[in-house]
RNA sequence: GCCCCCGUAGCUCAGUCGGAUAGAGCACAGGAUUCCUAAUCCUGGUGCCGCAGGUUCGAUUCCUGCCGGGGGCACCA
């Protein structure tokens, strides 16, 4: 029924009756302060240049238009400058109730995406180790976005990009070989820029297994090789399970070495090359990257003969864009920010919008433990590791902790307040206000209470204060998607839930739902608990959390 | 030096498109449960929205400069 929208098409007709535009600097939202009523508008305001009068007399005619074409409205009033504050009947409010139950899990749907194709890439790690904290707030925000693009209405796929080509698996090879030989008692030296966990001796450990009485005897190339792909397939299922336990979900794992044999690459540079945008220079070949504002050209293939990361950044993406994606969103680490600029001329050079991809950067965590700083160091520590900080916290703390903040400003991780229940990580506030619902529901049913259908008579009874702030509230969680859908920022998801939590708690406290003084307002207050809880839940999704029945 | 992000209550942070007296939680103090889960609720007060200009009916929000914190400036990824 939307509250915006009854009140937007009846202003709309106002201003068209007049002869007039629509301001694009219209508001209508909801008010910082109660008093001011369910809804105000700036109409009046924005329209004085048109109107030719004064804004307060302006404002007289749209009050005076709005009390006679909308029957939803209780009252319309005029405040401050000339601001117009609507009052909705507590009937209109109560119809949220009977909505959001018969919508259940589709409430909050929206078609504001219209079936565009978008692709959420996250993660996207070298398999070169396990997962640490900030991949994980990487992950949360990609999977909780595709979660929100796919209820806004958009086609939402996710994909990993996985760099089994170059430079770094090679030192990953090498790596693991020469903690193998060392393990065989020969003597061997870990180059500098080589990796230095101790997983890699674990690898080391499978590999020597795996290969035998071969392995040994293999010279260096085919020892390093044979090595690189076992820490490829036992790193790699190690980040699948720990995704997986965190409940994120990549629909397709996009090979580096794919696009490279497929010759992908090459063609991308002859397009570019065919366009003017890319050159030879000083052995190298380069992307005329500052057609598109870039502060300097970049390197595709190096003098050495070898490519860029970036080389087989640009095909993938072309690549993406080939395969019918309107809009390709990904999700980066914040220090990969210098990156973005490249990279949008990239997209431009391959003839798309600039607009046709959406970087979000994710700033990066920082692991405390009661308040002291974990150093996160290349040594393993205990709770580095994604799995690790899982394993501690549980992953739905770890969830909604990731996606309590934007995702570009810094986040404290601190393993002690999100192990506690307390307001300090309201993950818990959340899941118990859900949990205390279906609590009553539990003793509704032992007694033998059947709430029946949701009609308009029955949810007159939720007339009071407390039942209209809890209706108002279920009312705006549409709204809520939708600014998360265009923001794409989840944490909008999380403060709504948040506040939605905190109404029910309230109304809990006062109001008693079994023991209400008559039967319809018994069945009322069920429907209203049931409303919040398909509300709550459907939220929670959104985050990859889940709502339990009982805590 | 150049570029990006951040700066809001003692702390951690919200505040798409400029709006009315700037919010929440925590912390601190006091109170509430013979009753559907007290993992809850209620009552207390706090702000030169980093600083200085500009834009306008109106700026925490937009623009410029400065200060402070973080990050990035590779023929690395």
């Amino acid at each position: 029924m939307r509250a915006n929208k009854a009140l937007e098409t009846a202003l709309a007709a106002f201003v068209s009756e007049r002869g007039w535009q629509w301001p694009d600097k219209t508001t209508v939202e909801p008010p910082k302060d109660k008093r001011f009523g369910d809804l105000a508008t700036n109409l009046a305001m924005v329209l004085a240049p048109q109107a030719k009068a004064n804004p307060r007399a302006t404002a007289e005619d749209i009050a005076a238009h709005l009390r006679a074409a909308c029957p939803d409205l209780a009252a319309v009033d005029i405040a401050g400058p000339a601001f117009i504050n609507a009052t909705f009947t507590p009937a209109f409010w109560q119809k949220t109730a009977a909505e959001a139950i018969e919508a259940g899990a589709a409430y909050g749907r929206l078609d504001a995406g219209a079936g565009k194709k978008v692709m959420v890439e996250y993660v996207s790690a070298n398999p070169t180790g396990p997962l640490h904290i900030g991949h994980g707030r990487g992950a949360a925000v990609g999977d909780s976005l595709a979660r929100i693009l796919r209820a806004a209405g958009y086609d939402a796929r996710t994909e990993y990009y996985l760099n089994d080509a170059g430079r770094q698996m090679r030192l990953l090879g090498t790596s693991v070989w020469v903690r193998a030989q060392q393990a065989l008692g020969r003597d061997a030296e870990l180059p500098e820029d080589c990796y230095k966990g101790d997983y890699i001796k674990d690898v080391a450990k499978i590999a020597l297994e795996r290969g035998g009485d071969a392995l040994p005897a293999m010279d260096e190339a085919a020892a390093v090789d044979f090595c690189r792909q076992v820490a490829q397939d036992e790193i790699l299922a190690g980040i699948k399970k720990d995704l997986e336990d965190f409940r994120c979900e990549h629909q397709v794992w996009f090979s580096e070495k794919s696009l490279l044999e497929a010759g992908k690459v090459e063609e991308t540079f002859e397009l570019l090359r065919s366009q003017g945008r890319a050159y030879d220079k000083d052995g190298a070949f380069w992307f005329r990257s500052t057609d598109f504002g870039d502060d300097k050209d970049r390197v595709l293939r190096k003098s050495d003969g070898s490519l860029t990361y970036f080389a087989s950044d640009i095909a993938y993406h072309d690549d993406k864009y080939r395969r019918g994606f309107d809009l390709v969103v990904d999700i980066w680490g914040a220090d990969h920010h210098g990156y973005v600029p490249r990279m949008s001329a990239a997209v431009q050079a391959l003839g798309r919008e600039a607009g046709d991809l959406r970087v979000i950067l994710v700033q990066l965590v920082n692991l405390l433990q009661g308040g002291e700083q974990i150093a996160m160091s290349t040594r393993a520590g205990k709770f580095e590791t994604l799995a690790d900080v899982c394993a501690e916290v549980g992953a739905d703390a770890a969830r909604f902790t990731f996606l309590s903040r934007k995702s570009d400003s810094h986040l404290d991780f601190d393993l002690e307040l999100v192990k506690q229940r307390s307001m300090d990580n309201p993950v818990y506030y959340v899941q118990y206000a859900h949990a205390r619902i279906n609590s009553v529901f539990r003793k509704a049913a032992d007694e033998g209470v059947d709430a029946g259908r949701p009609d308009a008579a029955t949810l007159a009874r939720l007339d009071t204060e407390a039942d209209l702030d809890l209706l108002r509230h279920l009312e705006r969680y549409p709204d809520c998607v939708a600014t998360a859908a265009e923001s794409m920022s989840p944490h909008h998801v999380s403060y709504y839930l948040t506040e939605l939590a905190g109404l029910l708690h309230r109304y809990y406290t006062v109001n008693q739902v079994l023991a209400a003084p008559d039967a319809d307002t018994v069945r009322a207050r069920l429907h209203l608990l049931a409303a919040t809880a398909q509300v709550i839940r459907n939220g929670l999704d959104l985050l990859g959390v889940d709502a339990p029945e009982a805590m």
